[in-house]
DNA sequence: AGCTAAAATGTTTTT
DNA sequence: CATTTTAGCT
């Protein structure tokens, strides 16, 4: 046989061999190192797994599996002690195959752009499986979501386009406010056109890059829209002057960097050798557009995606940016994933039986290895109280049952709302749970104050920030006043803040309040005087002492109130502390960065032996043995505005089918005869989703046959909603609390002393009672207690912190 | 200026 | 239903 033939044909079973935890496909994609890659991957098909292993075989290998080069000095004792390496174990075989590395990538010179922070860690840590923890590899790849890889670009050139090195990010409540206050300087009624609508439009008109001008031309003799472009001009004018950034100029201020700037996009074409990116059926235009401009020089690109995962239309993605993908690329290469490592055969049928109703797809055909499954169980009830005591009746047996933990199991639902009745009861039935997503712990009022204050120090033109925090706590310097010195501000060209240092020189401001605005201007300076030397938490804490916040907040005359915004604030510091530790280099607008792009989800523990409740949303991208899908009814799921847009039905099953995709071994759908949202009852259909899914794979049930817990207690039920009392809801974690720590979950194992029927038991939360029942279930019991206060529970053994009392 | 209480109003999904 | 806005009062 050619030599050469062998030597190529061992080394590449060398490589095989090293990668064959991968099927082919993957393996493909993993050597598909240079030009541009297009990978169509299926729900559970392991690209995660493709993405991060094809990074570290760039950094490691370069293009040697597909380079023919055979080395002038080789023979074939070579070939047979490749031969022999075959047998290597994994670590041995890694490190072997590095002696045929062809022209390996630096670290430094790969970009990950992930849809979620988590994502990208993600990919960071299992780099550091492979070369170590805090290994150069690790730390030189840049890693990150769109947002927070433009934020590095703009922080290191944004001064080219006129930003400030320490530019703050407004969130969506900030950039709200600013449009209003655009929108009564241009004198336009709020109530012929909403604050609401005018920021989507800006919005959606900035993720297509348009400037104001671009809109206003595109508007043609449509008034609102007219209207919308002198608005956005207003705002991109006001941002500007105050060194802000809101979420879409983010991207969209990244791209302008990169097309005015050619030295800068030299720089970055040139660094940037390998570009991944990840979720690609959800990126916008100007996504799209940044991926070709950091791509331009190699091309050297892969986009990872699944055109039946794409839920975020309503943000501005195009789908059409992954299905045109190789219009852009000329010789793209196209892998699919179509093996599914995740669920069920049933629910693999199940996702497929609903998105096979939607047209214009790319199509695949996932299938899997794994067993057929349990059937997928459709229950109807009664209402949302009793819909959310179902979950915690079936997540409190199956854990006896079938030896599951709390963390197994996931409620997923389409709107944020729908938690609280879940929430309450899980928290009657002492389940340990965690909420991410909904109102964010950063969105408290408190919270928002104090980093108000963080923003107005590190950014002094940051005017929004400066409007929040100049009268809290109160100071004298009301509405009035401050409106005076922003118009003269605005009149003289300077910030607000500085207007107020001369406040006393302008004879339109009172000596009273002139005299106030020069000492908060102090206060100010001392801040930024200390921040500049202290911690970010020392820094937080000096603003809360100095400003009179926390002497406010501590007079507070309701206790329960009072506590909460205390330990909120404490929470704070002890974050801000957190990242003090975690930060290479902690800077305060560094941490103002991370408090504005990081996301519940990026925070989300799965150790936590907890149950998860999030949207479906936030559920991208994650796995969960058990999912509960609740209100799957016309007019929540698909929501009712969408039911008569066919192109939105759409989108909303593809949001089915990443919700039944989630799961991995069974789903729980359910779906009530009636709703209430908004203190209006809603009477819904079943979702039409549901009917989609093959009747053979379901077993469906209604309330009438699911006696167990409607029997002995008349009166619980009569109440008709659950009424928790928020003193004693067994809440784990403060739902606002991302960072905080675990769900107590840990509660004593050994506390495992046996009731007999009748016996008086305590709880700690529901108080006095006395056990009806006891089956033993596994290696635990379930009891049926009775409580004075709070009726029947069934409670766990193990879990519930049962004592007896004579 | 600043507080309280009544009235209005909103209904996805998120970086 | 729950939050935000506003009117009216001190």
């Amino acid at each position: 046989m050619d030599f050469e033939k062998e030597y190529l044909s061992v080394k590449r079973k060398l490589f095989d061999k090293y990668y064959s935890d991968l099927n082919s496909k993957q393996r493909e994609a993993v050597y598909a190192v240079n030009g541009p890659l297009l990978i169509l991957a299926g729900a559970g098909s392991g690209k995660t797994t493709v993405l991060v292993r094809r990074i570290a075989h760039i950094i490691r290998y370069g293009d040697a599996y597909n380079s023919d080069i055979v080395p002038e000095y080789a023979t074939g004792k070579d070939v047979e002690e490749m031969k022999k390496a075959l047998s290597l174990s994994k670590i041995e075989l890694g490190n072997y195959l590095t002696k045929f590395s062809v022209d390996p990538a630096p670290a430094w010179s790969v970009l990950g752009i992930t849809f979620t922070n988590k994502a990208a860690g993600e990919i960071k840590s299992r780099i550091s499986d492979i070369f170590g923890e805090d290994s150069e590899e690790v730390t030189a790849i840049t890693a990150g979501t769109f947002h927070s890889v433009c934020c590095r670009f703009l922080r290191m050139y944004g001064e080219k386009i006129g930003y400030d090195k320490n530019f703050s990010i407004c969130d969506t409540s900030d950039s709200k406010s600013l449009i209003s206050d655009c929108m009564n300087l241009l004198s336009i009624d709020e109530k012929s056109l909403s604050v609401k609508s005018v920021q989507s439009i800006i919005s959606r008109a900035k993720d297509k890059l348009q400037t104001p001008e671009d809109l206003l031309s595109e508007a043609g003799q449509d008034y609102k829209i007219k209207k919308v472009a002198e608005i956005y001009s207003a705002y991109q004018n006001r941002l500007e002057s105050q060194n802000l950034l809101d979420f879409d100029d983010i991207i969209m201020q990244t791209v302008r960097l990169l097309t005015e700037h050619e030295d800068v996009r030299d720089i970055l074409q040139n660094r940037y050798r390998y570009v991944s990116v990840d979720e690609y059926q959800d990126t916008n235009f100007a996504q799209l557009k940044l991926t070709l401009l950091l791509s331009g020089k190699y091309k050297n690109i892969m986009v990872v995606g699944d055109d039946d995962q794409s839920i975020y239309k309503f943000r501005g993605a195009v789908i059409e940016n992954i299905l045109n993908f190789d219009k852009n690329y000329s010789n793209t290469k196209i892998i699919r994933l179509e093996e599914n490592y995740r669920s069920t055969k049933t629910i693999l049928d199940a996702a497929n039986g609903i998105i096979s109703h939607n047209k214009g797809r790319l199509g695949k055909t996932l299938w899997t290895q794994s067993e057929q499954g349990e059937l997928i169980s459709i229950k109807k009830l009664p209402d949302q109280g009793l819909e959310g005591r179902y979950i915690c009746n079936v997540i409190s047996e199956s854990i006896v049952k079938d030896d599951l933990s709390f963390k197994d199991f996931a409620v997923l639902y389409r709107m944020n709302v729908q938690s609280r009745a879940i929430e309450q009861a899980l928290a009657k039935a002492a389940i340990p749970y965690r909420v991410l997503g909904g109102p964010r712990f950063f969105d408290r009022m408190e919270v928002k104050d104090i980093v108000s204050y963080l923003h107005v120090i590190n950014n002094p033109v940051d005017d929004i920030r400066l409007k929040r925090i100049v009268n809290t706590p109160r100071r004298g310097i009301g509405n009035k006043s401050f409106e005076v010195a922003s118009a003269l501000a605005s009149a003289e060209g300077y910030s607000v803040l500085e207007l107020m240092r001369n406040a006393k020189r302008y004879s339109a401001i009172s000596p009273v309040a002139s005299k106030a605005m020069q000492d908060f201007c102090f206060l100010i300076d001392a801040l930024r005087d200390y921040a500049s030397s202290h911690t970010t938490s020392e820094t937080i804490a000096k603003v809360i002492e100095s400003t009179g916040y926390g002497d406010m907040i501590g007079e507070i005359p309701e206790k329960t109130e009072r506590e909460e915004r205390t330990s909120n604030l404490e929470e704070l510091i002890n974050m801000a502390g957190q990242y003090d530790e975690d930060a290479e280099d902690p800077t305060l607008s560094e941490y103002l960065e991370e408090v504005a792009l990081v996301s519940d989800v990026d925070k989300y523990d799965e150790n936590a032996d907890a149950v998860v409740l999030m949207t479906i949303h936030s559920a991208k991208g994650l796995e969960f043995p058990v999912v509960f899908l609740p209100g799957m009814e016309e007019g929540v799921f698909p929501g009712y505005q969408t039911i008569m847009n066919p192109e939105e039905i759409e989108e909303e099953r593809r949001l089915a089918y990443v919700a039944v995709t989630r799961a991995k071994k069974r789903i729980y759908i359910t779906h009530v005869g009636s709703r209430m949202i908004n203190g209006k009852t809603q009477y819904n259909q079943i979702s039409c989703f549901v009917n989609e899914i093959p009747a053979e794979l379901t077993v469906r049930t209604e309330e009438e046959q699911y006696g167990a817990f409607t029997r002995n207690r008349p009166a619980f039920i009569s109440t008709g909603r659950s009424i928790v009392n928020p003193s004693d809801a067994y809440n784990p974690t403060p739902r606002y609390s991302p960072f905080s720590s675990q769900p107590k979950v840990k509660t004593s194992a050994q506390n495992t002393e046996e009731f007999k029927i009748g016996d008086n038991v305590v709880h700690s939360m529901f108080g006095k009672g006395v056990v009806l029942s006891s089956k033993r279930m596994g290696g635990d019991v379930l009891y049926e207690v009775v409580f004075e206060e709070h009726g029947l529970k069934k409670l766990m053994g193990t879990y519930a912190k049962l004592k007896k009392v004579k």
